[in-house]
RNA sequence: GCGGAUGUGGCGGAACUGGCAGACGCGCUGGAUUUAGGUUCCAGUUCCCGAAAGGGAGUGCAGGUUCAAGUCCUGUCAUCCGCACCA
């Protein structure tokens, strides 16, 4: 008879189809006196199709949740391991052609698909902004934000990007163009537009990075350090000269004020345009600071012929406008120190402007004349009452002086800015205000939300917002005083639902709150977060300033949103990144149709540790679909010797021995690797040793041993590879979950080697070794190894002079 | 420039607390099965010398500590990632 073959298209299928509809498999409960663990993977965006380095990403918290179940955990894991996508499943995103088909007629088959959770996944975060249940809570909470006064509009110069005719958020452009459109040069636009005010939470987001230290990645912290980009100093108004006008510039240097010799303004400062004649050339100069790479630009300067005046010399200076001063940090004027400050420097050396040393360095003198600036910290100097200071002193002295003169302060500048939610796109929550002519701006009453959108959109596909065309949807009675009014049209960043979508996880079908805090308490904060690096600064940043303030609202009672991050490394093919416009990028569906959803999960497990890249190879993978095949083939053709009842046990084999110590040191170094690193490369590994040894013993097995060891396989291969595992259990006549049974134990005595092998060194180098009794005493070990015919070769007249014996390792003789 | 990481066979990687460098897989070589190809099974595979036994070298590079270093220390080189006229 033909042996079974394993066929991994007919396997995944006939699981994935009785296990798609039921339920039981997701049920949550939180009364459940079992320890919980909330796994959550961070999904990629709605990019359109997945690819591997998602699957990677599934794989991994997958199996996890699967060994913390098995070890008795509750878990929840929202994204379950059958939403990796079949290829019928994901067929409805791949057909995707124009957001309103999509959203339209695909929303019912999603949600179908997805129904166990009210709304869906991140990475549809597009079908999130569909539901009405979800909207009505962005817009709760935006309407509390609007309370707060931490969600307000104002008219700024923001970031556009022309592909996606949208606004986007500072942490939304990449290296000067669309995160996106990789290749679209964002454009600057000055817009009305609706703001969150992170910077109110910048202080706490720095301070509470310490309590995620060790837990979440040192580049993920360090990334988001830099990105909030705190710096202390102070704030000084130079007064202008002829007006009672100030300009107040931001410096962590005030030491070194006494040698500012101009006062430089941003192209886009207020003042400049008042101050400035050549309209042109200051147009120009913004435009090329936010379309070029900032360090490339020669610095360039218009001198506005007017004067300021330094508040502690009363020295009058020129007020420039330069165009390597930026708008969006600190006040947007600086004061032009060229002594102490490179940059400074080489603009005052280009345009001739004075250059006065006021800062000498511990060792030496004032210097005379300068190469480039002294930018290191020194004594004062020249700097009137507080001459002969230390820069610190001088520093913390001067702030002060400020402060009780009333001409500044010590003052803290973030990089970090407020978030712009406004976009200009058909989905997306709409934002639930009016504008009406006589109230202005008019919240939507919290109980007629969610405003929905409208089903009948044309698509213009550029400039202002759809909505705004379609007047069922804009004209709207203002709830304040009843006259006609507008709605708002834009609508609120995606980036807004994947700040809390975590949350409504434990409590999806909540109607009357976004979820009930108590199921918070028990699921928060997230055990582990599992994601892609490149969230660093976006949605990791967003998250936890969503949870701040959703516990300042009293919504929920964590400071933070995970406990624990893993960043897992980008997959990459033929050492490049991929990328779509490389053509290298490999999708979950080919991977599930050529190879399956088992064998292309457990290659990304294997190929690499989950946080290192990993570099796809088809040959690799056809390896792991070799490996389940033994397994498959193996446990199929024993399973009808396993023990008939009433049979009595065999006698052990030598095979039977070699087994079990071999399927005993297996359990215990993945249950080591799951508890521990997350090496799961060398968990597979270790099990395909087994699966070697099973091979090697195969004729001499009985069945109790058989019997443990298929049992024990199965389980341990459970948590990377589910549909052939629960195949092989049924067939095994086995009932239930494979991964709702107890994770096999290990028995320390059946994982005990025979005896120790001792390795025999002379001068630190190998030349024999020998088998021995566990806790053999150094005095034999050390005579029988001076017993070893090849040692002995090695010792022919030489003087020995030391000898290392480490019980059950090694002797190491030292000869001269 | 600042910050984070990484350097081990032909390749991906293993060696977790200093103690057999190269587990496991890919690739390659040979054998068995097969009409053949494929599949499957078995064996070999760091490099150099050697028919073999065996010997020598070897973890980016240079030093150091140690009976013993891929692992610890000092220096150095290279690569990758993030941030960057941030005042």
């Amino acid at each position: 008879m033909p042996e079974k073959q394993y066929d991994h298209r007919e396997i995944e299928l006939k699981w994935h189809e009785r296990w798609k509809d039921d339920d039981s498999l997701y049920s949550i409960d939180p009364s459940s006196s079992r320890p919980k663990y909330y796994v959550l993977e961070m999904l990629p965006y709605p990019s359109g199709t997945l690819h591997i380095g998602h699957l990677r990403n599934y794989a991994i918290g997958d199996a996890l949740a699967r060994y913390k179940w098995m070890r008795g955990f509750n878990v929840l894991h929202p994204m379950g391991w059958d939403a990796f996508g079949l290829p019928a499943e994901n067929a409805a995103i791949q057909n995707k052609r124009h957001p309103r088909d999509w959203t339209l007629t695909n929303i019912a088959e999603m949600k179908r698909q997805h129904k166990r959770m009210s709304f869906s996944y991140d990475w549809n975060r597009e079908i999130a902004t569909c539901e009405p249940e979800y909207y009505r809570w962005n817009q709760w909470f935006f309407l509390r934000m609007l309370e707060r006064c931490l969600a307000y509009r104002k008219n700024a110069l923001v970031n556009w990007c022309p592909e996606c005719a949208t606004v986007l958020a500072n942490e939304q452009v990449v290296d000067g163009c669309c995160w996106r459109h990789e290749s679209t040069p964002v454009e600057q636009r000055e817009l009305e537009q609706w703001f969150l005010r992170i910077t109110a939470y910048a202080d706490e987001l720095l301070r509470d990075i310490e309590t995620l230290e060790g837990r979440w990645p040192d580049r993920v912290l360090a990334m988001q350090r830099n990105w909030i980009g705190r710096s202390e100093g102070a704030e000084i108004d130079f007064g202008i000269d002829g007006s009672n006008g100030r300009i107040p510039v931001f410096t962590t240097r005030v030491d070194t004020i006494y040698g500012a010799t101009a006062v430089i303004l941003a192209p886009a400062h207020p003042l400049t345009r008042e101050l400035t004649a050549d309209v042109a050339a200051v147009r120009r100069m913004i435009d090329a600071q936010s379309r070029s790479d900032p360090g490339e630009i020669e610095k360039e300067g218009i001198f506005t012929g007017r004067w300021a005046i330094n508040p502690y010399s009363g020295e009058r200076v020129p007020i420039w406008v330069g165009n390597f001063v930026l708008m969006g940090y600190g006040t947007g004027a600086i004061m032009a120190v060229p002594a102490h400050d490179q940059r400074d420097f080489e603009f005052c050396t280009k345009y001739g402007i004075a250059i006065r040393p006021v800062i000498r360095p511990l060792d030496g003198a004032l210097a005379s004349t300068l190469e480039c600036a002294f930018e290191d910290y020194g004594i004062t100097e020249n700097t009137g009452r507080w001459s002969g200071l230390t820069s610190e002193d001088a520093r913390r002295q001067m702030a002060a002086y400020a402060g009780e003169n009333g001409f500044g302060k010590a003052a803290v500048t973030y990089r970090i800015k407020d978030w712009g939610v406004s976009r200009q796109r058909y989905w997306g929550t709409p934002i639930p205000v009016i504008h009406c002519e006589r109230c202005g701006v008019v919240p939507v009453p919290d109980e007629e939300l969610p405003v929905v959108l409208p089903y009948n959109v044309e698509f213009t596909g550029r400039g202002r917002s759809p909505l705004e065309n379609v007047p069922e949807f804009m004209n709207v009675a203002c709830p304040k005083c009843g006259s006609r009014a507008r709605r708002e049209s834009d609508t609120m960043d995606t980036f807004v639902d994947s700040s809390w979508y975590f949350y409504r996880y434990c409590d999806a079908h909540n109607d009357r709150a976004p979820f009930d805090i108590q199921k918070i308490d028990y699921w928060f904060p997230i055990d582990q977060y599992i994601g892609g690096v490149e969230h660093a600064i976006l949605h990791l940043i967003y998250s936890r300033f969503w949870t701040k303030v959703m516990r300042d609202i009293g919504v929920v009672h964590n400071d933070e949103p995970a406990a624990r991050l893993f960043t897992q490394g980008m997959v990459i093919k033929d050492g490049a990144k991929m990328s779509k416009s490389k053509g290298n990028v490999i999708s979950v569906d080919t991977m599930t149709e050529r190879y399956g959803g088992d064998a292309g999960r457990m290659f990304e497990l294997f190929a690499a540790p989950p946080e290192k890249e990993l570099d796809f190879t088809d040959t690799g993978v056809e390896g792991i679909v070799r490996f389940l095949g033994r397994v498959y083939r193996f446990v199929t053709r024993n399973i009808d010797r396993l023990p008939k009842p009433a049979e009595a046990p065999a006698e052990r084999s030598a095979g039977d021995r070699r087994v079990l110590r071999k399927l005993h040191q297996v359990i215990r170094k993945v249950t080591e690797d799951f508890e521990t690193r997350w090496h799961f490369n060398t968990s597979i590994a270790a099990i395909m040793e087994l699966v070697n040894e099973l091979y090697a013993c195969e004729a001499e097995l009985t069945p109790a041993v058989i019997a443990e060891a298929l049992e024990k396989l199965v389980l341990m291969l459970g948590p990377f590879a589910p549909y052939v595992t629960q195949d092989m259990w049924e067939q095994m006549g086995r009932d239930g979950l494979v991964f709702r049974q107890e994770w096999p134990s290990f028995d320390e005595e059946l994982a005990r080697e025979a005896g120790a092998e001792v390795i025999l060194q002379v001068n630190g180098k190998l030349r024999s070794r020998m088998v021995v009794d566990f806790g053999t005493d150094r005095d034999q070990l050390e005579a029988r190894a001076k017993a070893d015919d090849k040692i002995q070769a090695f010792l022919q007249g030489k003087e020995i002079v030391r000898i290392v014996v480490v019980p059950d390792k090694l002797v190491n003789i030292v000869v001269k």
